[in-house]
DNA sequence: GCCGTTTTCGGCCCGACTGTTTTCAGTCG
């Protein structure tokens, strides 16, 4: 079986959990901790490397022990150290550290002077009182255990879409403006990193009295429970079971507060090993030489002080942000203002809702100067997928359709057939400007024929993009099976551009791919998949994912003249 | 377990809040 890099990342990641629980050394647990986020993180296929016989250590964080397990788990499908561990602890006990409130330690306890093992077994502690035996276990304790116990068995501990936090997190920060003495509001966290899902939304104030707005916060009424409060920081768990962190710092030290809160947690523990080397401190209220603080105020006089220039919070995620800052090599990430057009949207002619007129026109208002129409080929009979002839009518009346200032384009969203042969006749392809090409059936393919589907595809010399190239849903589809690098490579060779679909519940492909198909060099096409006017805002969770992904406008064909796009889409 | 412009040994980011304590460990971000 093949190993993948997530699989090494699930070792690694299980065995710092494993340690933690024996009470291990705290570091050692670090390191693999960081190992498990590195090769997660990885654009290239660690299976390959191994292969190719690359030294792992050239990687922060990999050193020669781990180099030689992750050789170990690649050779063999297994790690010995991990069998061991297992025979050591019951592998079920590291869910129990799912539940928020439940640590090492506790979970340690729990196991060591109770025997409990799971779920089940705690709950029936609790019931029996026996909990209460144990040392730091309370009423309190068993209470919030129990909760967080209904909350996990209800799924509702998932991610949010983007989409979703970021409407929740506007509500709230048009009520805390309201409290009284506020001064600053700003989100923070995984929200203003742009990740395709949120945990929970950070929002952080700069005011006159923090007690005040904590107060006042605590009573914002879509709250279903206060997990904290204190005077500078508090928690509450929304009714639709987004958790909120509020935290509030003077106004001198809003820019390192404001680097802090966003995070992520491996960028700041990075920079704070950097003020260290400089004889500096760095946490929320700023950077100290002593006792005096030297930064603080704004966020890039935080990174300056630390000998950087400012980094984007899309970069901010250890991914190599940090030494691309310092070798003066960080991209000049891409923008919404770049965009100049949006080449995969439906019309009323299929499943969208409104007409090809109307959605020209909201596009214009965007400063777009062209669109393309790519409404569904014949295939998709639910979507009411477009017959040869349909398809001809439709680009009659686009050539009919003039609407001011915008170039409106001739597409079509062509399914990719079992057999890897397009829906559509290449007689009517070639009347088109832009095909987008997509798979939309057949989903539990092997990874061999998923990939070899579309790889063949790519040969039908009117392929020009590849749409939300591997499916998934998020929270609802996992992506298909496929040799992602590999088709990848094949785009790059064929001139097939892969799609940044902007749909919130696709966000495909992710940043991670976008950053390897930076170092492929594939292009990209950043495009929402509008299915009515509203959707062309979209745009801009796709610029986010982008942006995580370290595209610049050059890697994105859409950002291109029409004439230069043109000659791109000729192949 | 990793790492090195103080070091191949001895460090490893830093602070807020809770609950159960009676001065702090555990958890979280």
């Amino acid at each position: 079986m093949p190993i993948h890099n997530s699989d090494i990342a699930d070792i690694f990641s299980q065995i710092a959990d494993f340690l933690e629980i024996l009470g291990d050394n705290p570091f050692r647990i670090r390191a693999y901790r960081n190992a498990s986020r590195t090769v997660g993180s990885f654009s290239k296929n660690i299976s390959d490397m191994i292969a190719n016989n690359e030294d792992l250590t050239q990687f922060p964080g990999i050193g020669k022990d781990l180099a030689g397990k992750i050789r170990e788990i690649v050779e063999t499908g297994t790690l010995d150290f991990m069998e061991r561990l297992r025979k050591k602890l019951p592998s079920e006990l590291i869910k129990l550290m799912n539940i928020a409130g439940l640590g090492p330690k506790k979970v340690a306890k729990l196991y060591k002077e109770l025997g409990i093992t799971n779920i089940e077994q705690l709950k029936k502690a609790i019931d029996s009182q026996k909990i209460f035996e144990l040392e730091g276990f309370g009423e309190k304790t068993a209470q919030n255990i129990i909760e967080e116990i209904n909350r996990l068995e209800q799924k509702e501990s998932e991610r949010f879409m983007i989409s979703a936090a970021q409407q929740y997190a506007q509500s709230i920060v048009e009520y805390l403006k309201k409290a009284e003495g506020i001064n600053d509001v700003s989100i923070a966290g995984s929200l203003r990193r742009r990740r395709d899902t949120i945990r929970d939304i950070d929002i952080l104030v700069t005011c006159e009295n923090s007690a005040k707005v904590m107060e006042h916060f605590v009573k914002y009424d879509e709250i279903q429970k206060v997990l904290s409060k204190g005077k500078t920081k508090s928690t509450v768990l929304l009714r639709s079971n987004l958790q909120v962190d509020v935290r509030a710092v003077p106004q001198e030290s809003f820019g390192s507060a404001l680097q802090y809160f966003t995070g992520s947690k491996e960028h700041s523990i990075e920079l704070r090993k950097i003020a260290i080397k400089k004889k500096y401190k760095l946490n929320e209220y700023g950077v100290f030489s002593g006792d005096k603080q030297i930064a603080g105020k704004k966020e890039e006089d935080v990174y300056k002080s630390l000998g950087l220039p400012y980094i984007e919070p899309e970069l901010r995620e250890n991914r190599g942000e940090i030494e691309a800052a310092l070798n003066g090599k960080l991209p000049n990430l891409i923008t919404f203002g770049d965009i100049k057009g949006d080449l995969h949207m439906h019309s009323n002619y299929t499943d969208g809702h409104a007409s090809i007129a109307q959605m020209a026109q909201v596009a214009k208002k965007k400063g777009y100067s062209y669109i393309a129409i790519t409404d569904h080929s014949q295939h998709i009979t639910v979507a009411g997928g477009l017959k040869p002839h349909d398809l001809k009518k439709q680009i009659s009346e686009i050539n009919k359709t003039s609407v001011k200032g915008i170039t409106i384009l001739k597409g079509s969203e062509i399914d990719i057939l079992e057999d890897g042969s397009l829906d559509l006749p290449d007689e009517i392809l070639k009347q088109l400007d832009v095909r987008i090409c997509s798979v939309h059936y057949k989903f539990n393919l092997s990874k061999e024929k998923q990939t070899q589907r579309i790889i063949k595809a790519m040969d039908n010399p009117y392929f020009n993009i590849l749409a939300h190239p591997t499916g998934r849903l998020i929270n609802k589809r996992e992506p298909y099976d496929i040799d992602i690098e590999k088709i990848m490579q094949a785009a790059k060779e064929k001139n097939c551009i892969l799609e940044l679909n902007s749909f919130p519940d696709r966000l495909d492909i992710n940043d991670i791919f976008c950053k390897m198909a930076k170092d492929i060099g594939v292009k990209i096409a950043i495009n929402t998949d509008a299915h009515r006017p509203g959707d062309l805002d979209f745009m801009h969770f796709g610029i986010g994912q982008a942006r995580r992904g370290w595209l610049e406008p050059k890697d994105v064909i859409n950002t291109l003249p029409l004439a230069q796009l043109k000659k791109i889409l000729k192949r």
